[in-house]
RNA sequence: GGGCGCUUAGCUCAGUUGGUUAGAGCGCAGCCUUCACACGGCUGAGGUCGUGGGUUCGAGUCCCUCAGCGCCCACCA
């Protein structure tokens, strides 16, 4: 016999029954290792790539930043994953799991750094034989972008592999032959050739302008890379003097950041704030600088905050870019790339002054400053000069800052790649629509972002290590960069480094030289190349056939935090290359909390690696806690719950060895037919009513089961697992063993063996998404090939055979779950248990006789149990009275009492 | 300031479309030993379901108010 398979594949359910040979002492301890093994050696996991489209099932693996460390959270996530491509491969899909990693970007740079001591210098050339200090001098060394991507190949090598164990010890079913990192040839490819492509349809563009700056990584930000951090502050009163009229007359704003005063380029209020109405069109001088400012008005300028009129800078915060972009002011910037007040030409154009020995002598000494130290001086130059009114006032706000950054961000003007967004923020929301998510109400996080763009997505970073932009630019007569002509490679050369390949046309001498070229000197955002993991993966313009099966991919599963970066940028490129979705459906996983529930991260000192636990508890039991955490919601870090998982792969241990070990007359023979069977015994095999309940039962649990997996419920699938299997070991394992210990030749002996041994096969693989390594270890005792490759329990096809239906012909379909005969044996099992534990007597204490009152269908179910009832309870021979009334009792004599 | 989620036993959480005495595991208490399992088994005690209203024959479940916690977003002078 064969189970139908989804779609109508069949497979037989095992391969050939081999000899039964259970362990003596079988336990859990070492199950990873050797299993890791097989799975291996046997390709248990590899992907079909000749499946048809309808067959497969593909996953769009996040991969892990291989420069930290991973973390408990991970463990939990990857588990949710790793339960689903289990799932979906035994309902008969080729799935495609992958694992990438993610070694590209500023981590990794910085990690390079530290560790050989090395600094990135792009002007360098590259050295083929250059090997890094072996002992870290105090001035890092300086190599050339190739030296250091080499450097940063290397070290990130290393971190693979210990990754790559403890993915393997979880039990991650990935195909390990396909393995990715987002540095490698085919990203760094796949990336230049997306940036050519949009290149070409105008998506992306070069555009020089105010960008936010990391002052310490010296690199633009985007706007999915900030995070606001309260920091405290103070509003500073500062007096401005009116031109014309009353000399004594003045304005008086309120500014966190003084600092900016020689930036200052307007003052700006709101357009019906009557108080500064009369001011418009007026002109005001900043104190110790002397500078005319004009008094503008905007909408965006709120009366409530400070004195309701605001100095305008360039740039102080994000609403300076909006006032000068839409007011037209001028320009007049003073915070260097690297934080520090720079040289300005006071008197040029555009820095013309009223007291030009003031601003010369105010500005000069703060040349060279940081903005925090120039911030100090200028505040006490004003207070000597009168202009501050009072005393500043200490208040907290937020401050923008790049999430991995440690000092506020600047705002300065560059030249920068950006993605254009906004102009499809129709679609894209649409897109969003489209996807499935689990949970459901995670949508709102990706449309609250979409909906709240400001700005192209900034794709550029002036770092070393990530994906260069094959970019070159011509150099005119005089040596000046002619960013409109741009020198592009062919697709075939990709992927370039233009800091060292030479554009076509060109010899290598002309690099830097008036008539030559230059390189485009920037990196992609890292988001740039992870955004394009489902086309990596899928083999996009590098496998069509391998494309066309498996894109669109049916899951991205990720956490919550990186749906405005990750998951936003995949649509984008998704949509903007192929006009659709890259997966069907999105899987949010929630982040591990600490018992006291404050997040576990790195920076706040609880951050936890996931080998302990795996050593501590057993890599299934890690699983079981983690699959007990629903997707989108946070879970706390439960050891306990780790000891509850390791408990029950011992107690399927111990159960599986009872069922097949003992059940036979000989002790240890098979039962003569295997499980679920391709030679199964007769269907008419399974005659007591009890055993038919539980089949029905497990059938409920079966229907129920699947549907929670299909729809990313994994935790109620194990819950519903995991009930059933305590009370078949409980009750119905305990009512059944007299019997099974029968003779082979008595058909009540034959209907109990047969009803354990299918109940077990098909528990196995319900259980073997969530405890890979115990499943398989108990279905190798007795199975040919892996649980992990048996096909998925089906109801109908499996049990439903054995229920008489089918043999009667015409009977009616079996109602799964419904169980009278059993749930009437166990109660009737647990009052006698109660009256022993009552007397504290023992289990095995005899019972002298037993009346149940009770309604006449519900004393018919009991009939139906009698035998197995007397011997679980320990009942005398004839000790049992069943009496139809009411109310209903069960009144319990034991022996002696 | 806007949005989303959460608030059920000491702890961690289930409670599907509103329907009889609100469930599980852990922990706790008591008892039982070894014929699958002491890495065990049995039994038990624990809850006015955050607050205040409303709809309904009936609300943990639907609506509104408020409070607390968490997360996301925001133009932060």
């Amino acid at each position: 016999m064969s189970i139908p398979r989804e779609g109508g594949a069949q497979r037989p359910i095992a391969g050939a029954t081999r000899r039964v040979r259970v362990p003596e002492k079988p336990g859990v301890d070492g199950l990873e290792a050797r299993w890791g093994e097989a799975w291996e050696s046997a390709g248990t996991y590899r992907f079909d790539p000749g499946a048809p489209p309808d067959k497969v099932f593909a996953i769009d693996t996040p991969p892990p930043t291989v420069s930290g460390s991973l973390h408990i959270g991970h463990a939990m996530s990857y588990t949710h994953t790793d339960v689903v491509a289990r799932f979906w491969r035994m309902r008969g899909r080729a799935v495609l799991y992958p694992m990438g990693w993610d070694d590209n970007g500023l981590p990794t740079e910085r990690r390079v750094q530290n560790y050989f001591g090395v600094r990135c210098d792009p002007g360098l050339p590259y050295d083929p034989g250059f090997e890094p200090p072996s002992q870290r001098g105090r001035e890092l060394v300086a190599v050339s972008r190739p030296n250091f991507v080499e450097l940063c190949h290397r070290l990130t090598a290393e971190d693979e592999r210990a990754f790559e164990h403890v993915w393997r010890t979880l039990g991650l079913s990935v195909d390990w032959s396909r393995t990715y990192t987002t540095i490698g040839d085919r990203s760094r490819r796949a990336s230049q050739l997306a940036f050519l492509r949009m290149l070409a349809r105008d998506e992306v563009y070069q555009h020089e302008a105010p960008t936010l700056w990391d002052v310490d990584f010296h690199t633009a930000v985007s706007q999915a890379e900030l995070e606001d951090r309260e920091r405290p502050g103070a509003y500073h009163r500062i007096r401005f003097a009116l031109v014309g009229g009353d000399a004594s007359a003045e304005v008086q704003i309120e500014t966190t950041r003084p600092v900016l005063l020689p930036a200052c380029v307007a003052l700006v209020a709101h357009p019906e704030d009557g108080r500064y109405r009369p001011l418009f069109g007026r002109t005001v001088r900043t104190p110790l600088f002397g500078v005319e400012v004009p008094v503008v008005a905007h909408a965006l300028a709120d009366p409530e905050k400070g004195t309701g009129i605001a100095m305008v800078c360039t740039f102080g915060d994000t609403t300076d870019i909006v006032w000068w972009r839409e007011l037209h002011l001028p320009t007049r910037t003073v915070v260097g790339r690297d934080g520090r007040l720079e040289p300005v030409p006071w008197g040029a154009p555009g820095w013309e002054s009223d007291d030009l020995d003031g601003a010369l002598g105010a500005y000069g000494e703060l040349v060279g400053r940081t903005v925090r130290q120039a911030q100090e001086r200028i505040v006490e130059l004003l207070s000597r000069s009168g202009d501050l009114v009072g005393e500043p006032r200490a208040i907290t706000h937020p401050v923008k800052f790049y999430e991995k950054g440690e000092r506020p961000l600047e705002i300065v003007s560059s030249r920068q790649w950006f993605v254009r967004t906004l102009q499809h923020r129709q679609r894209l929301l649409e897109r969003g629509e489209e996807l499935h998510w689990h949970p459901g109400y995670m949508a709102h996080r990706y449309r609250a972002w979409v909906e709240g763009l400001n700005s192209d997505w900034n794709i550029s970073r002036q770092r070393f290590f990530g994906v260069p932009f094959p970019v070159w630019y011509a150099l005119d007569d005089d040596g000046a960069v002619r960013y409109d002509r741009r020198l592009l490679p062919q697709p075939g050369r990709l992927p370039v480094d233009p800091s060292t390949d030479v554009p076509d046309g060109y010899a290598p001498d002309q690099r830097g030289r008036p008539g030559g070229f230059v390189g485009d000197p920037d990196v992609m955002d890292t988001w740039a190349t992870s955004s394009l993991t489902p086309l990596i993966v899928s083999g996009w313009e590098e496998d069509p056939e391998l494309f066309a099966r498996v894109f669109p991919m049916d899951l991205r599963p990720q956490a919550h935090d990186i749906i405005r970066t990750w998951l936003f940028a995949t649509v984008v490129r998704s949509e903007l290359e192929l006009g659709a979705l890259p997966w069907s459906d999105a899987a949010i996983s929630g982040f591990v909390v600490d018992p006291d529930r404050k997040k576990m991260s790195k920076s706040t000192g609880n951050a936890t690696t996931p080998l302990p636990y795996l050593e501590r508890h057993g890599a299934d039991a890690v699983r079981y806690w983690a699959a007990g955490g629903k997707l989108g919601t946070d879970t706390a870090l439960d050891e306990g719950q780790m000891k509850v998982g390791r408990r029950l792969a011992i107690k399927i241990l111990n159960a599986s060895k009872f069922v097949l070990g003992r059940s036979s007359p000989d002790g240890g023979g098979p039962p003569e037919t295997p499980p679920a069977a391709e030679v199964p015994p007769p269907a008419a095999a399974v005659i007591e009513p009890i055993d038919r309940d539980l089949l029905r039962r497990l059938g409920g649990v079966v229907t129920e089961a699947t549907s929670a997996l299909a729809g990313y419920d994994h935790s109620r699938a194990l819950e519903l697992t995991e009930g059933f299997f305590w009370s078949f070991c409980d009750d119905y394992l305990e009512l059944v063993k007299n019997r099974s210990y029968g003779d082979p030749a008595d058909p009540r002996a034959v209907s109990a063996r047969t009803t354990l041994v299918l109940a077990l096969s098909v528990q196995l693989r319900l259980f073997a998404p969530f405890l890979p390594y115990v499943t398989e270890e108990v279905w190798s005792w007795w199975q040919a090939g892996s649980v992990h490759l048996a096909p998925w329990p089906d109801a109908a096809a499996e049990l439903e055979p054995f229920l008489g239906s089918v043999a009667a012909g015409g009977a009616p379909a079996p109602v799964w779950g419904e169980s009278p005969v059993l749930d009437a044996a166990t109660e009737v099992l647990a009052a006698v248990r109660k009256e022993k534990t009552t007397h504290k007597r023992s289990m095995r204490a005899r019972v002298a006789s037993l009346t149940v009152v009770d309604l006449p269908d519900r004393l018919e179910h009991l009939r139906a149990a009698e035998r197995d009832l007397l011997d679980a309870g320990g009942i005398e021979p004839g000790g049992l009275a069943l009496r139809e009334g009411g109310p209903a009792s069960v009144t319990v004599v034991l022996d002696g009492a």
